[in-house]
DNA sequence: TTAATTTCAGAGTAAAATATCCGAAACTAT
DNA sequence: ATAGTTTCGGATATTTTACTCTGAAATTAA
């Protein structure tokens, strides 16, 4: 189902999407993401604990209580996310899973691939996630 | 571990590349691909199986039996060995996991990962597998 | 201070992907 | 014919990923 993130990973960047569009401060329940998103409430509970571990959002408990941009929207990018979740394993690892290639011998694809990592690097960063929800808003 | 492409998938790929460096018609049997390459025998096995099933291998039991490409190694394309595994789904997938995206509405990347998403592709059908062959014996 | 609401932590379950086993059928060579 | 070697087919087992449960701790407001 998943094509180049894990499911995790999938729900991490969604949600912060989300929460990238809420005001500056404003807190949003896990409830919440999960009505509103298509995601299991206990699942998207745990990603969400793992962002806030990692200090990408921040949280509160209690009734008004909920996650948070850690930070700026403007200055969070869709690779800070990435790598947060699936760290950078589509960056090393060979697209015909050979585990020689990448050193000395190489696979009939790598020079092909390693174009392509790097547009989808560029893609990960060329934009900030407040761009991003805003444009997502039309 | 898989970037991109399932393991039966990766496997495969391996597999038919193997082949495709053998003299036209000459079979191979699992257990020299399990040896040469590091797959596991059975599943390797049952991947051959699948691959003849569809049409793209030729076997033949009993000592001297094996697997064979169906055809010439010139005419076969990485594109169809991944959509023959993994179908087509790394092209109508979401890289976000967003449902609904690709029809009216679209994510924030969509038309970043469109173009990625050709990139991939001429990947798959630049160059036959003989080619693909010839340039990994060096 | 109590009840309600939220996140937190850790264990547990379910489903999907990956890998294995086994007996049968096909083929080859002796 | 028979023994050896291979693929075939279907079931099973293992591992990883996805998802859930439960009880506790923090916070808020009445």
């Amino acid at each position: 189902m998943s094509v180049l993130f894990s499911r995790p990973c999938e729900y991490a960047l969604q949600a912060v999407l989300y929460l990238a569009q809420k005001r500056e401060g404003e807190m949003t329940s896990a409830k919440e993401l999960t009505s509103k998103l298509d995601i299991p409430y206990h699942f998207i509970s745990k990603i969400l604990q793992d962002l806030t571990y990692k200090k990408l959002l921040y949280s509160q408990t209690g009734p008004t209580g909920g996650f948070a941009l850690a930070k700026s929207p403007k200055k969070i990018l869709f690779l800070d996310i990435v790598e947060a979740i699936d760290g950078k394993d589509y960056k090393t690892n060979c697209v015909m899973g050979f585990s020689e290639c990448g050193g000395e011998k190489v696979c009939a694809v790598h020079d092909k691939w390693k174009l392509i990592k790097e547009n989808i690097h560029n893609m990960l960063v060329s934009k900030n996630i407040f761009e991003m929800a805003k444009e997502m808003n039309r």
